[in-house]
DNA sequence: CACCGATGTGGGAGCGCTCCCACCGCGGCA
DNA sequence: TGCCGCGGTGGGAGCGCTCCCACATCGGTG
């Protein structure tokens, strides 16, 4: 019901009236100054300048949005069921870049948790509710109605991560597969004979790359490809943990695993330890997302990181471009990604 | 520079206006029947609600927070040094109790992160730019100049955790000592003779809550005091480990360690392994905070765990009762703690 | 010397709401 | 019957901006 009561006792801030005023101007003229207009002459610009540090006079952030027709704001969506993002250096050094290059716009970032299908419903219609100017959306699966809701809409927006192959929506995404080469590439140079590897879930595109590189990689090598050294798993440690004894069982030669995600690793680890299997001594072992496990892992996991920041900035950037109106260089942007070495390998 | 174009093709989104005129009456009362005013006919408001959900209507923020001078949102500040906290389950609870218990009150969520003082003062201007109704604080430290800052501007702010005993500020804290407590009840419990403690940072008052407990709950079990079992470390993993090799370097005798942090835990749990102890057999391993690091560690590390999904929603509802003009109850609220078992002791 | 465009500048007209005052109609009371 | 009070209601006035049109002013041009 939002708030009731008005506040006393704080002080009123000047508006522009008040420093025209001050600096024998028109409203027009500090109007221009703030937002820069050129069509301004030194003089006058300086004066105003003067008026507005005198007065300490901030513009009034909603006024400037109703008069302006836009928000000076855009939405970060999280989906509720994986608040456990925020537990992922990954999400945080994201918000990081966004934050950066939103504070350098000037542009407020609002947080918005939207749990059930219908609330990302209702979301898409707060947006188109003069809300906010632009959407950034994280994590985002198969079903999620919100990017085509956003679309028809013409509410612009900007996605971490891609659904398939052939995403249409405009999205910032890190390299899986040439982070999974890198993985793959760096165990055989290590002089490993027989590389395995537990994928993500299968119907996640980032799990399909991560394995689609592992392929590459060893297509690339001339290292034929063996079905029974891929397991499947599902990014959690349990997942992991299931298919690492699996492996064992199929291949107990192995001595190399790539996993799809450090949790799955972490799973892995696990077994191997049951199974009497030393890292790296008897089996090398490499995660994907350089996440706080990894670090803390015994031994430290090798691990694939993706430049997350830089990722937070590029879609923030690709947003306030789409939101100005540009055209969009290009559907989408891929950054490389980067083996972080660790004595699990 | 804030955004610069308007965007084509947006639609057009029903005003007030329009719903009063579609259920044949005036402006007032439909805002009236937006608001939840009492003083409205049933007849009318059925009427009026009808219109609205027919149309689609969705106020528009910017207009209402302008003539209603206020924002309905809050800003959650958080230091950039820290964006690690991000990284920790903790905050993540944090923000998702902040942030249900916004939604409720239909107020939007404003992260700021700000580095530099500077910066925060900036910031402190801002919010007294009419931005925002009220402001959350976190990992707020003791020189930190913006709960001052905000205090004098008149605007109403909560942080999490509290800088003194006597803290004055509004807060909402976890139960430190009582955490604390709990730990080494715990220890001794399983049969302990010499429970050491690696301390936190010592100029933070969480660090000195938990160590005042771990006394505190030696000298409610009987047990005298020896300084040769307290070592001082800094919440990191480094200090850990250093704090870890002091401890056994005075007390070879030890059979339990009570870390102030996880990541502390972490560290003593790595000198130990080097030193040939084993956990829990030779030495018992308590951490605090129940971070992701805890489940990972080998074995799975016992902690305190804090309320934090009930301190975020008790700092909103601290806030939003402040903004609303209600007198504080108290000052500062405290919530217990809970000790969560696993493999390490 | 009249005319013109390029610069600068002032200020009216809103943006979509909330607040609040005026007003209407009705029942109860003297 | 006349008057008061009150639940309900309409709509004017503004919130602090941006947009944009109108109006200087000034140096070239023909």
């Amino acid at each position: 019901m939002a708030i009731a009561r008005h506040r006393a006792g704080r002080e009123r801030r000047p508006t522009l009236e008040q420093v025209a005023e001050r600096a024998g101007v028109g409203r027009g003229t500090v109007s221009r100054v703030i937002n820069g207009s050129p069509r301004v002459s030194d003089r006058t610009r300086v004066a105003v300048e003067a008026a507005i540090a005198d007065l300490g006079y901030v513009p009034h952030r909603a006024a400037r949005a109703l008069a302006g027709n836009r928000a000076d704001a855009v939405a970060l969506v999280v989906p509720e069921p994986e608040t456990r993002l925020f537990a992922e250096p990954y999400f945080a050094s994201i918000i990081r870049g966004v934050s950066t290059e939103l504070a350098e716009a000037d542009i407020q970032l609002l947080l918005t948790l939207s749990s059930t299908a219908t609330e990302r419903e209702r979301f898409a219609q707060y947006a188109a509710g003069n809300r906010v100017d632009g959407v950034l959306l994280v994590s985002v699966h198969g079903e999620d109605p919100l990017p085509e809701l956003l679309a028809e809409n013409g509410i612009p927006a900007v996605m971490n991560g891609r659904r398939s192959a052939d995403e249409s929506f405009p999205h910032v995404d890190g390299d899986n597969v040439g982070g999974a080469r890198a993985a793959v590439r760096h165990l055989l140079e290590r002089g490993a004979a027989a590389v395995a590897t537990i994928t993500g879930s299968r119907d996640m595109y980032a799990a399909q790359c991560r394995l689609d590189g592992y392929y590459a990689e060893l297509a690339a090598s001339g290292v034929d490809e063996d079905e029974g050294l891929v397991a499947h798993g599902d990014f959690s440690e349990e997942g992991g943990y299931r298919a690492m004894y699996e492996l064992l069982g199929r291949r107990p030669g192995l001595d190399a695993v790539f996993c799809a995600s450090d949790l799955t690793a972490a799973g892995a680890r696990r077994a191997l330890r049951e199974a009497g299997r030393s890292v790296p001594g008897d089996v090398a072992l490499v995660g994907f997302d350089d996440s706080a496990i990894a670090r803390h892992m015994d031994p430290p996991l090798t691990s694939v990181r993706q430049p997350t920041e830089e990722m937070g900035r590029a879609m923030t950037r690709a947003l306030l471009a789409e939101i100005a109106g540009e055209p969009a260089a290009a559907p989408g942007l891929i950054l490389p990604t980067e083996l972080v070495r660790r004595a699990s390998s």
